[in-house]
DNA sequence: CTAGAACCTGACATTGACGTCAAGGGCAAG
DNA sequence: CTTGCCCTTGACGTCAATGTCAGGTTCTAG
């Protein structure tokens, strides 16, 4: 599979995708002549990188706990830690969220009135 | 009320005030030397200006919505429907936090087995 | 073989909501 | 009056994820 492939199957821009292994966040195979190859996995993961981008976490921090979910042999405690705090935010984020809605849904609701 | 207060009340900088202003989102009635005066009022304005950020609307978008939140007068069904489109982008914008928090769930949960 | 699509690297541009710095004016307390 | 803090405008800096362009290589279909 190649970048374009991925990119249609991803919804990700190449230019992302290779922003993406230039930040670690995955890798590829390339062939002699220099293109980058990916196995079919990696559709799955592009796609969590990009869900976890759209949740908040920067590249950075996707860069410290995606080894943790793609390879069991890497979690550790500090890891582990971290996916919860990051849990715990994203969990505040969808609270705001809810709040900010319900505001904007009042809103509208007094709008007929 | 002047704008290092409103900062403090409000948890915005003074640059971000200064920058609300800026964008049409605020406004200040000036002293005599041009110092910013705000009624207590704007404290709410700028805690909902903010949670409309922090929900992905840009600040062109709370200016176009916000009159219409601040002043029955100016209501308009155009503005109705963009209020809705965005009640519907923050509801879209919570079900996907929703996925991602329950996929980074399940990691912790696979964690400890 | 050849045209055109897809790929490569490298570098600069963009966007939005600010931070920060400079150079100065305003204002209350002592 | 002065000290020190708060305020002003204006301009440039930042950050992160991407866009975009240039100049060149590679793959694929006919």
């Amino acid at each position: 599979m190649r970048i374009g492939e991925l990119a249609t199957a991803t919804g990700a821009s190449a230019r992302s995708l290779r922003y993406y292994e230039e930040q670690g966040l995955i890798t590829s195979r390339r062939s002699a002549s220099g293109q980058r190859h990916y196995p079919e996995a990696a559709v799955g993961r592009v796609r969590l990188i990009r869900s976890l981008l759209a949740a908040g976490l920067s590249s950075a921090t996707i860069h410290d706990v995606l080894p943790c979910i793609a390879d069991e042999s890497i979690r550790t405690p500090a890891l582990e830690a971290r996916l919860r705090a990051e849990l715990a935010r994203i969990d505040g984020q969808i609270r705001e969220l809810r709040r900010t809605r319900d505001t904007l849904a009042e809103v509208i609701a007094d709008y007929r009135v």
